[in-house]
DNA sequence: GTAATTTATTTAGCTAGGTAAATAATTGGA
DNA sequence: TCCAATTATTTACCTAGCTAAATAAATTAC
């Protein structure tokens, strides 16, 4: 296996529990968290918009939204065109969010501090230009 | 969200499914293959050698290596100590072995084509630099 | 205006990661 | 020696990707 394969899925794989870690005090998982974000950023959403913005497919969109909706994070409601459902984040995600925020880029700066900012740029550059 | 982190989701999201895509072919899923390859590489292992070196947990391993036996490509057999299974590859996964290292190659070579030598060493110790 | 096509969402079922706890065998200590 | 602790594996159950196919609403073509 490609070292430079390898090293990239124990990246990921180690980010994301560690990303995880930091969310389990507000009773959230990053996938959660990355959907509340993008409601934050971009205000109420159609499940297709969603899924079109953050590049994963329909139904892992579907799934995690009704979870978030169980778990009172989000409100889904149907729209003028009656097949689309508009989701937007509810007082309890507007209020928490600030605070699970600020965990997040605290913990962001953390994870990126041994890199610089042209590391940073550099290493971005890098990645991109490996999607051949 | 740090676009670096998001990035490298998305990056390796990608990697992953065009890896599943070659190995469809070959009935196998990208997490299969890897346990072929480390048995191919150092021989007979126990789970507990396997999950340590691929760095994931146990009971991820345990199921996907039941999978391989079902599958025909892997056998298991309990070794001198009692609690531990032994997994090696049937002639099976021997044969079929070097065609699909090859085509995995190949792809390898196909996805980091975009990078020279220089940059993919550069890009290996970033991340290295990042494991905060 | 109705039938066919497209679009949005959901359902079912797969792989693959994780944690927590159960079980069985081995090892160590009193 | 025997009981306690440790170790190897498994089971049960989450989250989170994916594909394929179902359903329902809207749009298009005739």
């Amino acid at each position: 296996m490609n070292p430079l394969f390898h090293m990239l899925f124990q990246q990921q794989r180690v980010l994301i529990n560690k990303l995880n870690d930091v969310l389990k005090e507000y009773d959230l998982f990053h996938a959660q968290w990355t959907i509340l974000f993008v409601l934050h950023e971009q205000g109420p959403m159609t499940l297709t918009a969603i899924w079109k913005y953050l590049n994963v497919e329909a139904p892992t969109v579907t799934r995690t939204v009704a979870r978030l909706e169980q778990l009172g994070w989000v409100k889904r409601e149907t729209g003028f065109d009656k097949r689309e459902k508009i989701v937007d984040l509810t007082t309890k995600a507007l209020t928490a969010f600030p605070v699970i925020e600020s965990s997040i880029i605290q913990f962001e700066e953390e994870m990126v501090k041994g890199l610089n900012e042209s590391e940073q740029q550099q290493l971005i550059a890098l990645l991109q230009k490996m999607k051949g």
